[in-house]
This record gives C-alpha cells, structure tokens and sequence, in this order.
DNA sequence: ATATAAAAAGACCTTTTAGTATTTTATATT
DNA sequence: AATATAAAATACTAAAAGGTCTTTTTATAT
C-alpha cells in the first residue's frame, strides 16, 4: 500500500504516540528496533518528519521524539501526502489525466469506489487513532517485525 | 494503482486486443504513440509480454502484436503479478508481515475490504473485458494521452 | 534471391528510492 | 565549565525503476 518510507514512518510515529502515552519520549534506537527497519534510515525519515512539523524532538540526554500535545492529530492522508504524494488515493485506476464520470476509464465504474474507501481510511484515521487501538488493547509486544 | 511498466503494458494489451477486433495487428510505434509511452520502452515491455505468454508477435513486414484467440484471457490479475508481484492486492495495508483477523494490525478492519475488492476488480477483469468495453463503445479516439 | 519491414536481444544510461556513515549542534547532568 | 548523550545536518553509496539505443534476427513482398 505505502512505499517504504511511509511505512517506516507511519510505524515510527504510531510507536512514538504509543510511548507518548505512557509518558516516554524513545529515541532513534529504540524506535528503530521496535519497527524494524534500518537505524540510520529510520533517524533520517523522523529527522524529515520534524521539519515537516508532524513532530517533535528534544537533544541531548533524555532527548527523544514526542508529539505538542496543542497540535491537530496527524491524519494519515497529510503524512502519506507529504512522502509521497496523492496518487496512492487519488487519479484514475489506468494512468489516465483526465477520467471521470463523463469519461471514463474501463476500470472506472470498478475503481472510483475502491479509491474513494482509500481516502476515506486515510481522512479519518491518524497516527494518534491508531496509537490509541493499540494503547486500548494494551499491547506492549508490537507485531512490526512479524 | 500501478507502477509505470504494469500502466504502460496494461494500456498497450488493451489497445492491442481492441486493435485485434478489427482484424489488425499495430507495430510498436503505433501502440506506443496511442498509449503515449515511450516507444523504446514500449518495446521492451511488450517484448516481455511476448517472452511471458501473454501475446503474440510477429516479425517482418505486416508483422506487429497480437492475441491467440486459442490462449485463455489476460486476467489482470496475472498480468499485475507477472510484473509487480501481488503485493499490491495482498499483505497487510501497515506492512506486517503477519496480519490477519486474529492478529491485526490497527488498519486491518478499514483496510481488508479494500484490499478484497482490489483483489476482486483484479481477479474479474481481464485485458479482454477492458477492450471489449471500449470497442462496445465504439471509441476511436482513446483517452489515453489526456 | 533480395530488399525491406518489423520484432528480439541486450547493452547501456538516468532518476528515484532505499540505505549508510560522518560530522555538527543542542541539552542535561555532573 | 566539562562531559556525555542524543538529534540535526549533510554527504555519500547501492539497488531498483524507468528509459534509450544499437545490433541481430526473421518474415514477407517484390
């Protein structure tokens, strides 16, 4: 569904929220490890979500990523949007420019309801409503690595 | 939905088989200026197709591309697996490797009716059925270039 | 037979995505 | 103030996707 990017750090901030939660603000390291992807990519792509303002990090000693509590929830269609684009929810199932109701595609009649439940899914849920599944069932083993 | 090979093969499939209805076997340089692609690239992709059994060819002057009719449809299915492997209508929308009902990831229950009907809209559709919507229509004029 | 038209083969090149490593800067503790 | 710790910045490498080009093979029409 995501490139890697967007998976790494879609996983990332989950983890973090779930941390947050319980009052813990984890590092590179651990966030790396419980995600399982690659230290130095994962370091990467949550410095890039800093700068972006989807989060935020403290240096130094018991420096780690946390979320303002006083910013909006990220929702998953603004993280996937600014990785990677749109075109995951939305444009035409062919490669099509130009496809719509008037001129459609042959995959059109079949896809416009696919798309439109992807853009859904990504408009309504955000990191902190997946954190907060995850936070309810009380799960500390993440499944990440399986 | 798709990446740029399995767009440009699908496109070209389709324009071959709706070609083929009207009894004529388009070159590279036509299929390639319909489903505007590069022709170069077109013809390496379509040579794929060939080596995989999806079309047939033939060299020589009046050559180009063409479907057995003996051969049994293109189902997209098959033809987004031989190109891009099947990741795109299965496995877990979050990236785990194992998810399911028992175990799910927090996007399993929004995300596995997509990803069935994504399957489902693969599985029923074929290059066959595409094309036969469009020369139904009777359309000369693709929309592919749009 | 020969010329010509067309696909096949395969070697490249470019861009994007994925991933690694090193140095610099900020913060908290001592 | 010194030190340890952790993220920021930045440069680099590797692999995959996307795309180009030249040469070879094969079929057909003349």
């Amino acid at each position: 569904m995501f490139n890697k990017e967007t998976e790494y750090a879609l996983k990332g901030l989950v983890y973090i929220q779930v941390q947050n939660y319980k009052e813990l603000r984890p590092g590179i390291a651990e966030i790396a490890q419980e995600v399982g992807a690659p230290p130095f990519y994962t370091a990467k792509i949550l410095q890039r979500m800093v700068r972006l303002g989807f989060l935020e990090s403290l240096k130094g000693k018991g420096g780690g990523f946390y979320f303002d509590k006083t910013q909006p929830q990220v929702a998953l269609k603004d993280l996937v949007s600014a990785i990677e684009g749109t075109k995951s929810f939305s444009g035409c199932g062919f490669g099509l420019k130009q496809c719509d109701e008037n001129n459609p595609c042959p995959l059109h009649e079949q896809y416009a309801p696919i798309r439109e439940a992807i853009y859904k899914l990504l408009n309504e849920e955000s990191v902190q409503s997946l954190a907060s599944k995850l936070f309810a069932r009380n799960e500390n083993k993440f499944n990440w690595l399986g």
